[in-house]
DNA sequence: AGGTGCAATGTAACCGTTTACATTGCAATA
DNA sequence: TATTGCAATGTAAACGGTTACATTGCACCT
């Protein structure tokens, strides 16, 4: 396996200048330049990454840090990702934090071991721990968060109220539903929580008065989705239309309907969040938000890799970047009015 | 940000013996390795990854390499590689192939910079270049592909063979269909290959003649599935039931159903091939195979992290490892006889 | 008592690259 | 011609570990 030495005696000049010429120094001659990577070239010479990051202490490698769960977003996500570290010379590195209150530890070693040089991290929310860990630490990050709130960070995030908010408005203005409840995802995920702030926003603006028991608190899954379902569906007084924070709790909805003998969207309509691969092919096809994850992916990576590269981020006004959202509407609800 | 030489120097023992006591060293005592530990411990002393895998000339850094398209089932398979590297305290590095030609090249920069300890691939088939490249490199790597006929390699695949066999057998055994076609997937794909060659032997065991035009050429796309199962559905004489070789193309033919009014199953049976998120949802639900990827992806990296751990790999009988599938039976489908 | 063997620890080379600093040699200048 | 300045290149230290080899000192043997 050649090194650089080899080069070196190759080519008759130091190891210092093969070096150089190989990292496009200003400093040495096209001559010599040429000579260099003719000999690096017939030598077949491939750079040792390791010996490099060891050397100027700095990493090639950027981690994504990804929650426990499996969840079909990743792949999309992880996509974007590579493919914009691999364009700049950069490689992904992905780490599941494999049990949520392990997420810390990791973390901490992994921030310190010099194996990355940026991370890009998706959480639920900011903790006070997760937020001491990051001041701690010098290497440069991008948090990939609903929250916008975390005012101290470089966040993209899905445009959460714009989405819902949309979503809602939709659901009052358009359709003319004015019995309008909200499945929220957990009251500790800071993507759940924009979206009622929307729903409740759209609902105002629209002056419609939600009865607290319309808004009901789920955790994101099907199971979720069924339970408060057949709750809502059970009032005296029940909704028209149910939105569910997730297209996950609104596939539990449809089983709630079933189960009710209630007929979608005549009886009661659903509407999610998402847009998962499954919702257009649901019976009926679902209303729903779709945010472009890959994209989500590709501009945390290039905010990222920006910050790797100039330095300054320290002392500069923290970067928040939203992923837009579209309205994708379908069968699940109808328009009445 | 302390490093060994710190602690020897505060332990008043050498970077030597530090080295050894935090590597578990037999050769020293219990009382200095307590010693050594302790004062680590107060230093938060975290080790240097980079330094370490320099060092050694190895790395803790398993590489996965995944072709260009997004998959659902990718993000199972990264969860199962990651859950188990992270148990041996390896990492999991992604590599997307960005361009199918570029395949060859990211491999060969990749598998001789260093960087990893080993690889698992994932790669519809082999091709002549590949095996070059795989013959020359030292790192020990592990194939996830359909065809077990790679015979110089350790491969973890699905059981393709089996879940196809099976899913025939049922069809003709017990649903009693006799007209039964398959839309495969690209010939040059292993797994593609084998589901074809299973359901052939499975029709001649059981004495079904398939007519040549009951077998077409897809691609895996939902396209491809609509367009053959309309072509399928056309025919003077057509199926009673169709096995696409994955549930994308089924989705294809349930497409093709709608557009040609025809029932599924009464007046065509469809069967597809993975078991996807959606197919429980499809209407009706899917008929199908089911693989646990998540598991694929543990078996390889448990066998790769072997491979890394006890260099004797090479003149080792290579492994074959299959992952069980297993008979999905929905609505899609029914007994006729 | 002196020698032997071995367990515990220390010393220093080494991994491949980068880079601060030193050196060289040539062109421009007085 | 001697001096200066600068561009090109060279020398060697440094990065943080690991490990071959050297050293130490103690227990055991004769």
């Amino acid at each position: 396996m050649p090194n650089i030495k080899e080069i070196a005696r190759k080519a008759k000049v130091s190891v210092a200048t093969v070096s150089r010429a190989l990292n496009d120094d200003p400093k040495v001659t096209e001559e010599t330049k040429q000579l260099v990577l003719k000999v690096a070239t017939e030598l077949n010479y491939k750079p040792n990454i390791v010996a490099r990051n060891f050397a100027k202490k700095t990493s090639n490698i950027i981690g994504l840090i990804l929650p426990d769960i499996t969840d079909e977003f990743f792949s999309e996500l992880i996509k974007g990702v590579d493919e914009v570290t691999y364009q700049h010379n950069f490689f992904t590195m992905v780490i599941s934090s494999h049990r949520y209150l392990q997420l810390e530890n990791t973390l901490s070693s992994v921030l310190r071991n010099g194996l990355l040089g940026g991370l890009i991290l998706l959480v639920p929310n900011i903790s006070a721990t997760l937020k001491n860990i990051l001041a701690q630490t010098k290497i440069p990050f991008v948090i990939i968060s609903g929250g916008m709130s975390t005012t101290n960070y470089d966040v993209v995030s899905v445009d959460n109220y714009q989405g819902a908010f949309d979503l809602t408005n939709y659901l009052i203005k358009k359709c003319g539903y004015s019995k309008i409840a909200h499945i929220t995802g957990p009251s500790d995920n800071d993507d759940a929580k924009i979206r009622v702030k929307a729903f409740k926003d759209a609902c105002l603006e629209n002056k419609i008065t939600v009865p607290k028991n319309f808004i009901v608190e789920g955790d994101f899954t099907r199971e979720s989705g069924l339970r408060l379902g057949m709750e809502l569906m059970s009032l005296k007084n029940k909704p028209e239309v149910i939105f569910a924070a997730n297209d996950m709790m609104a596939l539990g909805c449809y089983d709630a309907a079933f189960k009710k003998g209630l007929h979608i969207p005549d009886d009661i309509a659903v509407a999610g969040f998402d847009d998962i691969f499954v919702s257009q092919y649901l019976n009926p096809p679902l209303t729903t938000v779709r945010a472009q994850i890959e994209d989500e992916g590709k501009r945390a990576a290039e905010l990222l890799i920006e910050k790797i590269k100039s330095k300054i981020s320290v002392n500069n006004q923290p970067k928040k970047i939203k992923i837009a959202t579209e309205l994708v509407i379908r069968n699940s609800t109808k328009i009445i009015k």
